[in-house]
DNA sequence: AATGAATGAGTTTTCATTCAT
DNA sequence: GATGAATGAAAACTCATTCAT
């Protein structure tokens, strides 16, 4: 019996106990391995409860469905980069433009490193979901922050549109910080590839057009 | 009643005539309507036939399975972005490094800007899929191309690794392209974004480290 | 996969094709014996699909669940009582008070003899639904019409009380009528029942307090 | 996981002790109000219990079942019909057949008037039961009685066959009961209801056909 | 004895796919 | 070829019942 999809999102109830805490962190875990290893469409609450070690009743004891689970995910992980970037950006103030761009750049590689995939199979399939309105703009938030840090650094920028400057480097950073993760793992830990974009980025921010 | 997954990649018949040929691009770009506004999970074979004004008898007379419109799609749109790219860099041998990044950046966003999102969201789905192996490497082979242009024009360009360079620049032309056409339609349209993106670029191809 | 509560209770599709229709039939009266059989309860789609020899997924074609069904059929074995009352006592208006009490007790017993036990297991389940407004009230619409007629038979009535008057007439038919079918087929068949009750009826209205 | 039919309806021990009779109730109170409430199927036992206050783990320390709380409300609920009906009618043998009636009546509306609605919920449910057997034929005890009663008072009554008398008289007073406590509660406390339907039967009995 | 999380068989429901018309 | 009703395997979801705490 389903449920109308907007009532799907959010789980069933709040983990007081540690109990249910253990149960949901096991939840999520099992469901992040099937749903990358299976793809979203294959990935049925059957299998993710077996790959969990556990009954589907109780996985509905938690989440009200598949898409509730892939929304948490999706929400953990974008708080998980969102955190780690602050931590590096937090007291670099005085570090070097440069040092804070491979900082950054840094934070991201293993913000991302963590579960490479997940968040490519998530984000697509979450989309459609209600919690839409939640996922989208994360990037926006990111850049946004960005913006802040490269005002606090304006003297040394040249770029004259900072929204703009922001936008490219939030993106570049994040794109090639996933395909590095995703495609070349041999890259995600190989320093020219900091080293590289970190000069690329400072590049572009530090000369004039 | 599910067929062997390997038997469902391959369009059913060649069409020959121009009604047919007709029908395939009807559904297709149904499909791929489909697929971006409900994603691939919620994106039915029926509701694929609705949308094509056809039924889903017809739409089986076409393609063996939902599998193989997803993967006719990919290859689809692949084969626009590699045509592109080639068409782009073909005759520009003699122009200036400049503007072959700016060109090559322009081509993509032309090239994205038909169908955005839907390469995202069949990538995930596809990648389950026997076409897994044509598909993956996409971004490689670009790649290569673009690492064999850069040779030719290896005297302007300092980057000592050709290589990892060519990887930068085609993911980051690519992030920044899906992210302006799906994220930000208005620096889709913006003359700036592009200036801006290509002399990043430029600059970190001809300065040295 | 169920859907919110509200939505349950319509048919999917008006039978417009002769073989749609067929198909409603067929499931309706496949439901009505097995929810006789069964009990409501134990009545899955599964089983009446069965029943009526055709796929779960036909009956999920007609019908959006159980729900729907029972409405359906609830609504029809009511229709079936109100047209048989009608019938009955249309053309009835010069004869004697008794004869058309005998004739609208004979009615019931017609009508309800047509599928015993059926309204009893659906009543209180259908009852629960959304149709419950349409539902509910029954028995008030009969004792207008009730009412309509003991009052163009006023001067035979000494009952002072006409709506008071249907009511116990309208229930005391209607619950003989029921528990004769249903715990007593013998009395169902017996004449003495009809001239009893009517006997009890028309004294009761004629005869002053 | 459902244990066989057969062994679920009897109350797993006897409650001697004080807090377990209360328990008793309490658990049966708030299943009568789920059952008229939500309809046999939509009461869950989990609904029940925490309508009861208690853990569902209690409620299966009383209980064996759901079926097993149904089939102990209908027994209750019957038996306490019966008392009452015997009670009114064991010493009023020199009563008048009228204030017997009266009585009979009066006693019917206070029996039900405590669970309106309850009895027609369970008995279709219970039917499925293994109590089957002992629900079935409850009206028939009831004829029984007042055929007994009847038969003492025979002088005054003319209807010649006391067995379909007492059929319309237990079927009649039992459903203008039901039906005035559950849909027209204003005329369960309305004393021109017993006056004209013991006026009805009253004049049913003495008067000759 | 009470609790309520966990279980999983049993139902409901969906949707890719077929096939008679 | 086109159609769309029918199919039924597979997925989603519920809830009576158990049992460790």
């Amino acid at each position: 019996m389903k449920k109308p999809a907007a009532a799907r999102a959010r789980p069933r109830k709040q983990p007081k106990q540690e109990r249910s805490r253990e149960m949901v962190e096991t939840i999520l875990a099992a469901a992040a391995r099937v749903f990358v290893r299976e793809g979203y469409a294959r990935a049925t609450t059957n299998r993710i409860a077996a790959a969990a070690g556990i009954s589907v009743g109780s996985l509905y004891q938690y989440f009200p469905g598949k898409d509730a689970i892939a929304v948490a995910l999706l929400r953990r992980h974008r708080a998980r980069i969102i955190e780690t970037v602050a931590k590096h950006l937090a007291d670099i103030d005085e570090a070097s433009l440069e040092a804070r761009i491979r900082e950054l750049f840094e934070a991201m590689i293993e913000a991302h490193g963590l579960d490479p995939g997940l968040h490519r199979v998530l984000i697509e399939n979450v989309l459609r979901t209600s919690a839409r309105a939640e996922m989208i703009g994360f990037e926006d938030r990111v850049e946004e922050v960005i913006v802040e840090k490269l005002k606090s650094a304006a003297e040394d920028i040249q770029a004259r549109d900072l929204e703009l400057a922001a936008f490219i480097l939030v993106r570049t950073v994040m794109a090639i910080t996933h395909a590095a993760v995703v495609d070349r793992p041999e890259y995600a830990k190989d320093p020219r590839l900091v080293r590289e974009v970190t000069r690329m980025i400072v590049g572009y921010l530090t000369r004039a057009q």
